[in-house]
DNA sequence: AGTGCGGCCTGTCCGC
DNA sequence: TGCGGACAGGCCGCAC
C-alpha cells in the first residue's frame, strides 16, 4: 500500500532509467483503472522524458516538448517496476512506457485503484492536484499551519492528517505512527490540540516520513520498489498492526480503533 | 464548510 | 477442502 515513501521509493528507482530516453511507445492492455486510461497519453511517444518528480502521492515524468507529461498514481496496489520491453507481462501489468533503450516502465496494479493520466503544464493545476495541501517535508508545512488550519475542527486528528488538503502524503500507516510518537490520541477533535502538541506532531510526521524513505518504504504485505527490492521500514513500526502487543514506551497493550473507517493503532496509556 | 460514508477493485485470510 | 464473506485502503464524489 502505497504512501508517500513507496511512490518516492519508486520515483527513485525509476527516475534514473527513464531520465533522458525517448519514449518509443505506450502500450495500454487494460484501460480500466481508476479512471480510463486517455488516449492523450500517446503524446508521449516519440519525445524524450525530462523531469521526473513526485507531488503528494502522484508520479509526474516530464515529456521534453510536450508542455505536459505523464501522471501516474499507484493507488493502493500499484507499482512500477524497470524491464525488458519484450518481457512476457504478468497478470495485472496494464500499461507500459517503452523506452528506446530496450527497456520499459511497467505499471502493474491488480486493484485497479491507481491512476495513469496526461497532464498539461503546470502541473500543479490539474484537477486532481490543484487543491492538494503542502508537502509534509517542505518548509511550508509547520506546527503553526496545523494550529492554523485546525481551528473550529471537530472530526479525529488522524482524519485531519490524513486529508489531502490539510497536508499530502500521510497515509494510514503513518499517521498512526506520527501520532504514537506526538502522543496524541487519534481520535482528539483536531481543534482540540495544543500548538505545542502540533509542534510535536508536524515534527513526528516528517521524522517518520524521512526515516521511512530511508528505509525504501515499508513493505508490510507486496511493496516490492522498481529493482523489485523491499522496503525495510516494517520493522520500525512503533503501533502500526501491533495490536496487543506491548507499547515500547510503558507496556500498555496497544489498542486498535476503526476511525473514520480505518484501522488505528493507539497506546492508550501514552496517547491523549 | 466541514464531516461522514459509499464506491471502486482483487487478493488474502478467516470461519463454517 | 471449498466457499462465502470480511477486510485491506487512497481518494473522489455525494449527501447531510
Amino acid at each position: 500500500m502505497p504512501e508517500l515513501p513507496e511512490v518516492e521509493t519508486t520515483l527513485r528507482g525509476v527516475s534514473p532509467s527513464m531520465a533522458g530516453r525517448t519514449v518509443t511507445d505506450i502500450v495500454v492492455r487494460n484501460a480500466a483503472l481508476r479512471w480510463p486510461v486517455p488516449g492523450e497519453v500517446r503524446r508521449a511517444v516519440g519525445r524524450a522524458v525530462g523531469d521526473c518528480r513526485r507531488r503528494a502521492k502522484y508520479l509526474l515524468f516530464g515529456i521534453g516538448g510536450a508542455d505536459g507529461g505523464l501522471l501516474v498514481h499507484l493507488g493502493m496496489s500499484g507499482s512500477l517496476r524497470v524491464c525488458p520491453a519484450d518481457a512476457p507481462p504478468r497478470k495485472h501489468d496494464h500499461v507500459d512506457i517503452v523506452l528506446d533503450d530496450g527497456n520499459c516502465i511497467r505499471f502493474h496494479d491488480p486493484r485497479r485503484f491507481g491512476v495513469f493520466d496526461w497532464y498539461e503544464d503546470p502541473a500543479d493545476a490539474h484537477p486532481l492536484l490543484n487543491h492538494l495541501g503542502p508537502e509534509p517535508l517542505s518548509t511550508a508545512f509547520t506546527g503553526t499551519y496545523l494550529k492554523t488550519v485546525s481551528a473550529g475542527r471537530r472530526g479525529a486528528v488522524k482524519n485531519f492528517i490524513m486529508d489531502g488538503k490539510v497536508v499530502v502524503g500521510v497515509g494510514n500507516i503513518y499517521a498512526s505512527e506520527a501520532l504514537f510518537m506526538a502522543g496524541i490520541h487519534p481520535n482528539r477533535p483536531a481543534g482540540r490540540v495544543s500548538a505545542e502538541r502540533y509542534d510535536a506532531l508536524c515534527q513526528a510526521i516528517r521524522d517518520v516520513l524521512a526515516r521511512a524513505i530511508r528505509r525504501g518504504g515499508t513493505t508490510l504485505r507486496d511493496f516490492l520498489d522498481p529493482g523489485n527490492n523491499p522496503g525495510y521500514f516494517a520493522q520500525e513500526l512503533l503501533a502500526y498492526e501491533r495490536e496487543g502487543l506491548p507499547c515500547f514506551r510503558c507496556e500498555t497493550p496497544i489498542r486498535r480503533k476503526v476511525i473514520g473507517q480505518r484501522s488505528s493503532y493507539y497506546c492508550p496509556s501514552c496517547q491523549r
